[in-house]
DNA sequence: CCTACCGATCGGTAGG
DNA sequence: CCTACCGATCGGTAGG
């Protein structure tokens, strides 16, 4: 057993975080998750915010990693609005602690943090907002509907998706992906 | 001046909940939003736990009503997609302490209550898929969709709403009821 | 609903 | 990373 990286005690701390929430966390709850004291973490962080911070920030980085991913492979809006989908689903899955704790305990953040990561959200939201826009512009999404609004309901679909999608079940990762994708562009409307 | 009743202290924890969290919440911290002692809460409520019980509790019973409303008064699927749409939003509008309450902080009940919540929410969101499967049957929507699927993404949408609406906005709540309704029917496909 | 507490737990530190 | 702590705060109670 070797001895444990800051990176180790950032991960324990998504873990805990995501099923106990910040607030409901101790430093002696993570200590023991890990094998060690709670004492024995300030050799590692600051203290208790900062890992909370470090914690989101990953989880911030994982989708503008994927939001630039999607827009440099992307051949259409169609394509990118997909690939968007599909990047957003595998980082919400392929870290859960992460997101689950961005998602969840953001407002808890102190007060400089807080503003980073709210204006990268909202950064990344704008790629969604955007990508809805470019294909209303030349007619393959409806020009009436609001890109807005279409963008908040695309993300809270996203959002929930960790909350209840299982590996084990009908649908795979990238099935979903396409089902989202196309109840966003059809609805319950044309068929798919 | 006069004293407080068990409602007022339900009421105050809910506030207190929803924006700082049931762990981020003391006894204390409630007792001064409240103009009394933390002490003295005990004098209405057997403990914290109960507190977050009752929160909860309002909140599931607010969404019950909700449904059973959309369900008397609905003249078909469709317009009983648009009634549970209109009724979920006016619930968490009208009642953001208890739905933010219920929204996030259910996983912290005590195990009996947890899963007497949990049921009631499947119950609920049965209601969606029931009504999706009905307009199915009918023809009046897309039958290759899978009915569970569309619940899972319209509550999704729905359970984001108190997070980003405002009164003062674009949309009013029927406007916006409209709106998703048309998006969950037609997605980016069809002209609404 | 307040006064006056209780033992337990909290985030964090000094020194090794 | 542990030992041995610190003052502050926690949920909760007895008695009025």
């Amino acid at each position: 057993m070797s001895r444990l990286t800051r990176d180790d005690i950032i991960t324990g701390a998504g873990n805990r975080f995501a099923s106990h929430g910040y607030h409901g966390t101790s430093m002696r709850d993570l200590g023991e998750d890990l094998g060690i004291l709670g004492s024995s973490i300030y050799a590692h962080v600051g203290g208790k915010q900062e890992l909370l911070t470090a914690v989101i920030d990953r989880g911030s980085a994982y989708f503008e990693a994927s939001a630039n991913d999607a827009i440099e492979a992307a051949s259409g809006p169609r394509d990118q609005l997909n690939r968007l989908i599909s990047g957003h689903i595998n980082v919400v899955l392929d870290h859960r602690a992460e997101t689950r704790t961005y998602l969840s305990e953001t407002e808890f953040l102190p007060a400089e943090d807080h503003q980073r990561i709210v204006a990268a959200r909202s950064s990344y939201e704008r790629t969604f907002v955007d990508c809805i826009a470019g294909g209303q512009e030349i007619g393959v999404f409806d020009r009436t509907a609001d890109a807005r609004l279409v963008a908040i309901y695309v993300l809270s679909i996203l959002n929930a998706v960790d909350r209840w999608f299982s590996e084990q079940g009908r649908l795979n990762r990238k099935e979903l992906a396409t089902d989202i994708t196309g109840f966003v562009v059809s609805g319950l409307g044309a068929s798919r």
